[in-house]
RNA sequence: GCGCGGUUAGCUCAGUUGGUAGAGCAACCCGUUUACACCGGGUAGGUCACAGGUUCGAGUCCUGUAUCGCGCACCA
């Protein structure tokens, strides 16, 4: 027997070890795996694309828990004999990436504003680059058999290329159109958001009721209604019937006498406040729509940096905040401030990474006419095609493609895929190169990143004419956290559908949140973040996996406890353990099954064939946490604890059948117990397999699965 | 406001098609007789949030209530 197994399992020293033996085998690649005939090249396939994580930092406990989900899929399935592909990558993740470069910036006594832009993107690239290297390094030591040869980064220039070409396809079918539409604007990041980058907040603030002429109206902003001259009433109702649409009247208003205009519109909740409402369409979604409607001016009141405009008149070049309680009084003194309602909530949108309030600006965007697009996503969930894992997120699936509103795919950063646009006075061209003629000025906007990463699985598998498109796409599963329901998912079912002609996976399965010990999301603020790398320098990386996977649901959000991690590196040592008695046991066995087994044997054999049958069953539906949990009994409480102690009396038996019989079983299952723990605990039990001695053995990871 | 999920042992959570409640950690008692003290043996601990219903039988299915969490939301 191995002097190895006379002291307690090390992973320190066993880790990164293995990794390189795995690595340097090829078999993370599925055609070296049919080349080397491990794999049949008739077998089926099964590919999984990972989560490209962004490369703007270290990888978080969020990142180690879809790295085992998706190294024990792939394990899994590669040892049952398919065409097994997991393709990594990495995401330059634009705005999230230039907020983070920002606040370093900060940090450094520096802004992005008044920097050069290509001075800007060159630092924020080379930043990105390091992290890369840094973040992949990290998906290594959690144990990802991923085929780092087909690894993408998100600015790869075919990437770029591909995403661009999708751009210009859409804009030459009508799928994306330029206008000018209210937008999310954040002031301090400068750019615009979609609205899965805002957060509504519910928030308590004054309602205040003016005297607008004969009516009453009432805002919480009282600075944006400098410009307001159209009042807005329902046409039905009968309090107003005696104005009329279009209808003029003169009143005393903020900076002096205007002139306001009466319009009738359905849009107007008779039961809200008094009925009446003034528009300014400049800074609101639904003023905006009621404009359009009827054709009305539209005037700028904030401007980009949140400050008044001469519009304003006294106020002009103050920001929102100072400016609201002088208007108010203002407003007072004049006899124009009716009451005011100090209980009132509204909903106030912020951006999802500064908290800075979002205003509502209009300004000439791309956007991508979601409509045809959802209804092909929808269609194909109808028809089966897209499986969500737990099954409930295809309600909130459907609910996002039912009620999704135009995207706006135009960000105001640099740190991003440039949009192929250039405009010309009114005219608008779509194409990489500058058009033919005079006066044709670039769009300077980039891509939302969620506008590329919505192409990734066609851009990992080389859409359109690539090999692997061909073999490998549409892939089967897409694993990702819950959170991205409404973020990616749908983008890239749309992608995948108008693009590749295909949902671009059957199953989508989704994980929960990793929280603190105390099921408290984890933040850095609250100072209750743990590191991954932490927990696997002390208990080693094959704990961490066990305690990430066992007990946690699909859908469901997860405490981290460091004692349960301490808890699977004790069954590490355990299965250590388990191998050093077995082999000190066996050292005197032929190696050879003998004829006839015992009864014991036969019976704990014929247990473990259940176990296995079992537990393949759960493999095949995604029910990770029951099959860990069971293998952590099986072998526990089942192999260690009865079938070992009992075995000690057969050890000793003068009986040869009693003694080989028994010495082969605990081979047997020791064997089919590594094999099945191979992908939930891949080091430790690829260590204790290069120690055992087997005939044509090749490493457990390229073993066939127990049958 | 709409939607989704949770409520099971002190804590964190499992419980796959309905068949007399489980794990880990924590607690208590005993034990170092050579695989392992990163251990072994044992004990204690739950009217499965509440109220109805379906059923021979409900933690599991249905209805309602409470409560916590999350998501969505263009009522000025």
């Amino acid at each position: 027997m191995n002097e190895i197994f006379l002291s307690p399992y090390s992973a320190t020293n066993t880790e990164s070890k293995i990794y390189k033996i795995w690595e340097e085998s090829g078999f993370f690649n599925p055609d070296i795996c049919v080349e080397k005939g491990v794999t049949n090249e008739s077998s089926e396939s099964f590919t999984v694309v990972m989560p490209p994580p962004n490369a703007n930092g270290d990888l978080h406990a969020g990142h180690s828990l879809f790295i085992t989900l998706e190294d024990i899929m792939t394990r899994y399935k590669r040892m049952s004999g398919f065409k097994t592909l997991w393709i990594p990558g990495a995401d330059h993740a634009g705005f999230e990436t230039q907020v983070v470069y920002e606040k370093k910036l900060e940090k450094e006594g520096r802004s992005r504003f008044g920097m050069d832009p290509n001075d800007l993107y060159k630092e924020i690239l080379d930043f990105t680059l390091l992290n890369k290297k840094n973040m992949e390094s990290q998906v290594r030591s959690m144990g990802a058999s991923c085929d780092w040869s087909r690894e993408k980064f998100t600015l790869d220039e075919d990437v770029v290329s591909k995403t661009q070409d999708t751009f210009i396809k859409m804009f030459n079918d009508g799928m994306i159109y330029r206008g000018k539409r209210t937008i999310n604007w954040c002031y301090k990041h400068q750019t615009s958001l979609s609205e899965v980058e805002t957060e509504s907040v519910e928030e308590s603030s004054p309602f205040y009721y003016f005297k607008y002429g004969p009516f009453e109206i009432g805002t919480v902003r009282p600075e944006t209604k400098f410009g307001d001259k159209y009042v807005v009433m329902h046409p039905n109702d009968k309090r107003y019937s005696e104005y009329k649409d279009g209808q003029k009247i003169q009143l005393e208003w903020i900076n002096g006498p205007i002139e306001a205009t009466i319009i009738k519109d359905e849009a107007v909740d008779m039961e809200f406040g008094t009925g009446v409402m003034t528009i300014t369409p400049w800074h609101s979604q639904i003023d905006f729509e009621i404009a359009q409607r009827h054709n009305l001016d539209m005037e700028q009141i904030i401007d980009w940096r949140g400050k008044l405009l001469p519009i304003a008149g006294e106020f002009a070049g103050m920001n929102i905040k100072d400016a609201r309680p002088k208007i108010v009084e203002k407003l007072k003194a004049k006899g124009l401030v009716t009451r005011v309602d100090d209980k009132y909530t509204n909903v106030v949108k912020r951006c999802y990474k500064c908290n800075t309030i979002i205003e509502p600006q209009t300004k000439d965007q791309w956007f991508v006419k979601m409509a045809p697009l959802t209804k092909m996503a929808l269609d194909s969930v109808d028809r089966g095609e897209i499986k969500f894992i737990p099954d409930n997120y295809e309600k909130i699936f459907r609910y996002w493609m039912e009620n999704s509103i135009d995207w706006n795919i135009s960000r105001q950063i640099v740190w991003g895929i440039p949009i192929p646009a250039w405009f010309n006075g009114d005219k608008i061209a779509a194409s990489k190169e500058k058009p033919e003629g005079d006066g044709w000025v670039k769009d300077i906007d980039t891509f939302d990143t969620w506008f590329s990463s919505g192409q990734w699985p066609l851009m990992v598998t080389g859409f359109p004419d690539g090999e692997d498109f061909k073999k490998f796409y549409p892939t089967q599963v897409m694993e990702t956290g819950h959170d991205l329901i409404f973020k990616w998912v749908p983008r890239m079912v749309i992608f995948g559908l108008y693009l590749g002609g295909k949902a671009p996976f059957n199953t989508v399965y989704l994980h929960g949140l990793v929280n603190d010990a105390q099921g408290k999301k984890m933040s850095k603020s609250k100072g209750n973040v743990i590191n991954p790398l932490t927990l696997t320098d002390k208990y080693g990386t094959d704990a961490l996996r066990m305690a990430l996977v066992i007990g946690n649901t699909p859908g469901t959000d997860l405490a981290l406890r460091e004692d349960k991690v301490k808890g699977y590196k004790n069954f590490g040592n355990k299965i250590w353990n388990i191998t050093r008695f077995v082999l000190e046991n066996t050292k005197d066995w032929d190696g050879k099954k003998p004829d006839n087994l015992s009864e014991s044997s036969t019976k704990n054999i014929s247990e473990l064939n259940e176990l296995v049958a079992d537990v393949t069953k759960d493999m095949d539906n995604y029910r990770f946490y029951l099959a860990a949990e069971k293998l952590y009994h099986y072998v526990w409480h089942t192999f260690a604890d009865k079938i070992i102690e009992e075995s000690k009396e057969s050890l000793k038996s003068d009986d040869t059948l009693i003694k080989t019989s028994a010495q082969y079983t605990l081979r047997y299952i020791l064997e089919t117990s590594l094999k099945l723990l191979h992908p939930f605990m891949p080091f430790i039990t690829e260590e204790i397999w290069s120690h055992l001695e087997i005939e044509n053995k090749k490493l457990l990871m390229v073993t066939q699965w127990p049958k």
